[in-house]
RNA sequence: GGCUCCGUAUUUCAAUGGAUAGAAUUUCAGAUUCCGAUUCUGAAGAUGUAGGUUCGAUUCCUACCGGGGCUACCA
């Protein structure tokens, strides 16, 4: 039983009943915690159609549910908005249908699919902290999507050539003296960033070597030694020159390597992936179609460009004067070879950041002209630089902070704490190890999903793991509490019920509605593409079931049948807590 | 210059155009015969500026102030 559509059509009929007018969308909202009742109807704008004022608008709507819908016990009236008071008994019976169905905030295949894209590294180097947000971002929107019905497909694009790879290969090539995976004892993908920097050290010196003697700086960049290894490299690499290709796959391979790792320990999968060394032609034959069609134009030197001056945009190029093409023009190839992988799909969602937002506002744009109609579905999910209290996170800076590094931070941090408070005597050190990496990851994942994905956020590593606040950990204890409470009445023998109760505290009404609201929040959440709706979510039922668990005795409970029902109502909270930060990649421990 | 995102308590984050702008944090004051006090209750504290639309604006529009990003025949 949904209450909310349930509610809604009885407003609907109440209005036409009373007013004898229509209403498509009743203005519903959960009533301020001031106020008597759980719904609440904005009465303002049905003013216009009732000809009287809100607050009697309110009162005569009122008066209708009341004695005809069957749900809404009793009412009152602040100033136009009406506050409605659902019975205990309505109350029960959503709760039972609750904790009755065990694929609760699951829904039923819809037969849509969607494709969401995310994480997209360059293979020179190790992932930063950016990468984490990116992950866990589409990672989560992934999971909202699955959850209310969808079929997703999570891709990833792996940009695997290019000149940024030729520079780690020059680098190897001079100095590496044929280092091996073996031979370094390094993670893959650290072995490869390693020569990333030294190229990038190198590079420097020969360029202000090169200024002392005179040159330009543009100049200067152009001829340092190593960089023009690096070209040449990457000149050869398209010509298919064996020897350049197999070192590109052997330090590529060990990219993949050090990349399963972490992906690994990030806990996020792939369905699919593409290499942009296998679609970075694509899209040419496109651009030729448009240009037959006249939505592109050539200029005198022979470049293809596409005028979108009209959108408010500039003009862009898609093919060079020399035929080659460009980022975007792969990109289109991409998103259309993907549609022709994946038919049923009816949107691509890109996790991306936002310095990346003109490009897909181009991208998108030009595809709608090529004539895709599934072009105005796709959606940039795009998001804000992650800072740290130390100062600002940017690669050009060199003060990156590793991916790996930060993960292994937290989990020792969370690691300590728990040695701390003394609850390691009765683990395993197999368990222990577990719930280090349950709490410490936990933290991590749910503070930086917790905040609005386009914003720029502060990420400060020692609030994110602490037991108490906006925090994971948080909400991973109540669990705990929560699972303790199970087993201690399993232990009993006590079966939670929901039978011989008719009236509820009011902290345990106020449970309800919160689990209630679950499928609400998810559609939200998929609907805004954010996962920080749903993170905000758990926490707020956390904090509500925290209230209840204070001021309402399970066990010390005379009465069989409340006690079994608040047995029941802890059940499902911790159901859905599990649910929820499950959808956010964050697992619960059953002890902590 | 053009485009775009952002500006909310000391700080970090919330708020489909709705009520006295919520949490967390910090400080102070309280609560346990009890299922895990890593909890709960209370107090203090904020919408960058100026207009406009609206019954109602943190939200929409305009201008300004402040911050980030984009604006490559780079990817």
């Amino acid at each position: 039983m949904n209450l909310d559509s349930l509610l809604r059509t009885q407003i609907q009929k109440a209005v036409f009943a009373v007013f004898n007018q229509q209403i498509d969308n009743p203005q519903l909202q959960p009533t301020n915690k001031e106020f008597e009742g759980s719904h609440t109807l904005v009465c303002f704008p049905l003013a216009k159609i009732s000809r009287k004022g809100p607050e009697e608008t309110a009162r005569l709507i009122g008066d209708h549910l009341v004695a005809n819908s069957g749900i809404v016990s009793r009412y009152n009236v602040v100033k136009g908005f009406l506050n409605l008071v659902i019975g205990d008994t309505v109350w029960l019976e959503v709760f039972r249908s609750i904790h009755a169905d065990k694929k609760f905030g699951e829904r039923p295949s819809n037969g849509k699919e969607i494709m969401v894209e995310y994480s997209s590294p360059n293979t020179n180097k190790p992932l930063h902290l950016g990468h984490l947000r990116n992950n866990f971002l589409g990672w989560s929107v992934a999971e909202i999507y699955k959850s209310i019905g969808y079929n997703v497909h999570k891709v990833q694009i792996i940009n695997d050539r290019g000149i940024h790879i030729c520079k780690s290969m020059a680098a190897w090539k001079l100095f590496g003296n044929g280092a091996t995976l073996q031979s370094s004892g390094l993670k893959g993908d650290k072995l490869v960033g390693k020569y990333y920097v030294e190229f990038d050290k190198v590079f420097k010196a020969q360029i202000s070597e090169l200024e002392q003697k005179g040159n330009s700086k543009e100049t200067a960049e152009k001829e340092a030694p190593i960089m023009k290894l690096a070209v040449e490299m990457l000149q050869k690499w398209e010509q298919k020159d064996p020897e350049t290709l197999s070192i590109w796959k052997m330090m590529n391979g060990w990219v993949y390597e050090g990349f399963s790792v972490t992906y690994h320990r990030m806990g996020v999968d792939f369905e699919r992936l593409y290499y942009e060394s296998k679609t970075y032609l694509l899209g040419k034959d496109e651009v030729l179609r448009g240009l037959d069609k006249g939505i592109f134009f050539k200029k005198e030197d022979g470049s293809v460009w596409v005028d979108l001056t009209a959108d408010g945009l500039d003009q862009k190029v898609l093919l060079r004067s020399d035929g080659t093409s460009v980022y975007m023009t792969q990109d289109f190839g991409t998103a259309i070879l993907r549609f022709r992988d994946f038919p049923k799909i009816e949107k691509q969602v890109y996790t991306v950041g936002n310095e990346q937002e003109y490009h897909f506002k181009v991208l998108f744009l030009i595809l709608a002209k090529l004539g895709y109609s599934w072009a105005k579905e796709c959606y940039h999910l795009s998001y804000g630089m992650v800072d740290l209290p130390t100062g600002k996170m940017k690669s050009r800076e060199g003060t990156v902070v590793d991916a790996d590094d930060l993960m292994q931070e937290m989990v020792e941090e969370a690691a300590r704490q728990t040695k701390e408070l003394g609850k390691i005597d009765e683990m395993t050190d197999s368990e222990f190890e577990n719930l280090s990496e349950m709490i410490g990851m936990g933290a991590l994942k749910f503070f930086l999903l917790k905040v609005d994905p386009k914003k720029r956020m502060l990420f400060d590593p020692a609030e994110s793991i602490q037991l108490q606040g906006h925090t994971g950990p948080f909400i991973q204890y109540t669990y705990a509490r929560i699972r303790s409470i199970i087993r201690k009445a399993e232990t009993l023998n006590i079966q939670p019920a929901i039978q011989g109760i008719t009236s509820m505290e009011p902290a345990e009404r106020e449970v309800i509605f919160m689990i209630h609201y679950y499928m609400n929040k998810l559609e939200e959440a998929a609907r805004e593409y954010s996962p920080a709706v749903v993170a905000n979510y758990a926490f707020e039922l956390a904090k509500e079931y925290n209230q209840f668990y204070q001021s309402i005795p399970i066990f010390n409970e005379s009465d069989p049948a409340k006690l079994k029902f608040r047995v029941a109502l802890s059940q499902v909270v911790a159901d859905v807590l599990k649910k929820s930060m499950g959808l956010l990649g964050i697992r619960m421990p059953e002890r902590m």
